[in-house]
DNA sequence: CTGTTAGCGCATTCAA
DNA sequence: TTGAATGCGCTAACAG
């Protein structure tokens, strides 16, 4: 492996000035720069990036916390903060914890040894406090909504969202609404819990604790949805789907049961995936993309708080 | 920032005390591991992992390359390479391409700069002789069938898969099979297209151009494929689908459409995914978390090269 | 069992 | 414009 001692000993220059042409300082006669970079060609010259990190003490390495990989919610959210991050030169360190609280912990360390800059965190399991403690390390981005604190976060207000979901469907006759979410526990889901109980106090509605399916990330779990709906004596006639695989599974299972869709059921998911579009499943769409963009940039500017609200879009289509 | 010079002064031990507890050594008396246990816990230190890394000239975290990653094949692949990499205690770097060249070329780069100690190349783009170039610099794992060449993978072997699947639909009686895929260009697509020409041979049925589809990723792509069909004057009676995501589009479209699966056409799919058992379609099922554990172990094993034979076992429901 | 010392490869003052 | 010297934090060979 030749160095950078090397190329200066080859081009008849010092070490310094091999740096400065490697990270083109002006100040460096082109007969230098000239030479510099003959040598570095000659020798196949690569600097160790190791050694720049540590001289630095930053990596350009970008942590995101993930739970599955999969996972089409996740996998549009790496694919969207991968694509920032390629185009500033920023590299990708994907730490999947599949809801375990120590790898996330792993994750907060890997900050803390300057193995990576920042931290974007998808999916927070850790406690506030424990993810503010390790703030001074690095800045950490989250997915969800945390206006009321110190921490950058690029979100969905789902308490809104789903508040405008629950009375589009109100309004198109609806009064016997559920709905299904993956994780129950989360930031996320309590916004939508919370916003669903509103729903029911504004309007006099009665509570059914059958009418929440917890648990259900993808198709299959939607196609038990449709099983349980079948059992159910006094089923609701909408729901409101947190993902649109599973809608694409509680579809799926309506139809094989003679269940009609929207007439006995009624769907409204979430995220706007090619299967919604091919199932003609009414859905919210959320701009992916767009939030990759953001999580990005906030995890790169890093000292100062932010918080990107991100708006979701409702898209028409036939299960309504 | 401590670092480990402070701990070993507070400890009143040398550094490489200090470091041996640190990588937990033997050959430490008990009270000075606890002196400098303690001294650790007090100044809370981290060791900074780029020093380790430079230091040792290992980073400990594998690079892995895919075209995309909210794709179901990709996500598995990540999946499993990350669950086997965490419980190795192995980082990973995702670097997506998006299909452009100069990313994968910029992934052997990062191998070159020591920023990662191997790569895995989900899907390849660069030319054999370029990657063979690159090797010197870490283990270079291929998602092919690379037997005959001096790169390691874990490879399905397409051509016997799809020599399989052509078999057993021929043998159900279909003697116009057509296929789709996703990407035609690249080592797998050339192995099964050379499967079906060989297979056209033995049973010295017509090549019809118009039977292949390609370019075919998601959902979506199979609707369209449904609507050619409708078109069709000579349609096949059968169709090999490389993703259950096509597969699902082909057979909603087709229901949409009034054409039966599989009296009208059947439908034969790859992967295995929760929506192939949704909806009850054929399928080779691909084993991804032995596939990403075999890759990270190639990774890691790193000298020797090794060729690891992934099988495929197929999966009746009913859509043949 | 323990400590001294010499790197690892590069960036960066500081002085010239 | 240039270069000598120092340090980043840690590991490992070597000596004791």
């Amino acid at each position: 492996m030749t160095n950078i001692r090397d190329i200066a000993k080859m081009a008849g220059v010092s070490v310094t000035t091999v740096s400065r042409v490697i990270n083109n300082h002006p100040y460096v006669s082109e007969e230098k720069v000239s030479a510099v970079k003959a040598a570095m060609k000659k020798f196949n010259y690569h600097r160790n990036i190791n050694a720049v990190h540590l001289s630095r003490g930053k990596t350009h390495l970008i942590g995101v916390v993930v739970p599955f990989s999969n996972h089409p919610y996740f996998g549009l959210l790496i694919e969207g903060i991968a694509n920032a991050a390629l185009d500033h030169n920023y590299k990708l360190a994907l730490i999947q914890t599949n809801y375990e609280e120590t790898k996330e912990m792993e994750a907060l360390r890997m900050l803390e040894d300057k193995q990576i800059d920042s931290l974007i965190i998808c999916s927070r399991i850790c406690a506030w406090d424990v993810i503010e403690s390790y703030r001074k390390y690095g800045s950490i981005i989250l997915c969800e909504d945390s206006r009321n604190d110190k921490i950058s976060s690029t979100y969905i207000d789902h308490y809104k969202t789903f508040t405008m979901a629950l009375d589009y469907l109100y309004e198109k006759g609806h009064h016997q609404i559920g709905y299904t979410i993956g994780r129950q526990t989360g930031a996320n889901s309590s916004q939508r819990d919370a916003a669903y109980k509103d729903f029911l106090t504004r309007y006099a509605l009665r509570y059914e604790p059958n009418y929440i399916f917890t648990s259900r990330f993808d198709v299959e779990d939607g196609v038990n949805v449709a099983e349980h709906l079948l059992d159910m004596k006094n089923r609701p006639t909408a729901l409101l789907v947190t993902s649109d695989q599973v809608a694409a599974g509680i579809l799926t299972g309506c139809r094989e049961n003679g269940l009609d869709v929207p007439d006995d059921i009624a769907i409204m998911s979430f995220d706007n995936q090619p299967i919604s579009k091919v199932m003609h499943i009414t859905t919210l769409e959320i701009p992916f993309v767009e939030v990759g963009k953001k999580l990005f940039h906030q995890a790169v500017n890093g000292q100062e708080v932010s918080h990107e609200e991100i708006q979701v879009r409702l898209i028409e289509r036939k299960t309504v």
